[in-house]
DNA sequence: AAAGACACCTGTCCGC
DNA sequence: TGCGGACAGGTGTCTT
């Protein structure tokens, strides 16, 4: 589920929640997720919030006894409710805090994820040999250009290897590829370095529009206030059974690693 | 080293 | 109404 800019959404909404606050509890109630939950989660009772940072789709919440990272895997959620509210199903964690709020993680297929970290967690096995950020000055039409050099697989399949950029999942791939004009299909190793530059632009773009209305709700994801996200509504290829908003055709659908693809074979080449 | 398949898990939707 | 099968926003790991 969560892409990038699900993710910095669930990130915004919950910072001015936890910032500061102060762990009274922490309730595992299934602890199997994509790993199991490690003992140590139970280490942060007592420790106090310092920050919430995104990385990748992970949040790393720091506290000054150790580091949380997280995972939403294609079907997690975090939100804020009041301490007594009753939970819901699939909501396998729930985090007290001293103002009688509490975080609530929900995740009903379980490939998210909960993870302690006793230092850096950007050193984490899991983080440290992953790709620039898209929205980074490092990501860029030079760089893209030269990770695409002799590289066989689909330009597609390769914007989501998240050691190449991190963020980008099977939605905003596909309408990234859309704006840039460029088939999902192409060989990597054969586009030219303006053509990465067009690609780069639209990469930004699309990520950006995304988090400014709140990511993409498609069927479970909600921001932290419980509400979901609007960019469903601005999706030009990804889901569309019609035709293509700018020229008519019928939007393909194929599947690429496993994946579905959505694109428009007459704007796209 | 790179590319592709597979695994993990639950819910929903569609056709019969 | 029930059942089987396909499919879903991710990604580490294993096999070619």
């Amino acid at each position: 589920m969560p892409e990038l800019p699900e993710v910095e959404t669930t990130r915004r909404g919950l910072q001015p929640h936890v910032v500061g606050r102060n762990i009274q509890s922490i309730d595992i109630r299934q602890p199997r997720l994509r790993w199991p939950v490690p003992g140590q989660i139970n280490n942060l009772v007592g420790a106090t919030v310092i920050s919430l940072q995104r990385r990748a789709k992970y949040l790393l919440m720091h506290t000054d006894k150790g580091h949380m990272i997280w995972h939403l895997g294609m079907s997690g959620s975090m939100r804020i409710l009041p301490q007594q509210q009753a939970s819901v199903a699939h909501e396998h964690i729930q985090i007290t805090f001293d103002n009688h709020t509490s975080l609530r993680y929900r995740d009903p297929r379980r490939f998210g994820a909960l993870l302690f970290c006793k230092n850096d967690p950007l050193q984490h096995e899991l983080l440290a040999r992953l790709g620039p950020e898209p929205l980074s000055e490092a990501f860029n039409a030079a760089y893209l250009h030269q990770r695409c050099q002799g590289r066989n697989s689909a330009i597609k399949t390769l914007i989501m290897d998240s050691h190449i950029v991190v963020g980008i999942g099977n939605i905003y791939a596909c309408e990234s590829l859309f704006l840039s004009a460029i088939n999902p299909k192409t060989r990597a190793g054969r586009i030219s370095k303006q053509r990465c530059q067009r690609l780069v632009q639209a990469i930004k773009e699309v990520l950006r529009q995304a988090i400014s209305q709140g990511g993409t709700t498609l069927q479970d994801f909600s921001q932290a206030d419980g509400k979901p996200g609007y960019f469903a509504q601005s999706l030009h290829v990804y889901g569309q059974q019609g035709s293509c908003s700018r020229c008519g055709s019928k939007i393909k659908r194929i599947t690429q690693g496993q994946r579905s693809t959505f694109y428009c074979s007459t704007c796209q080449h």
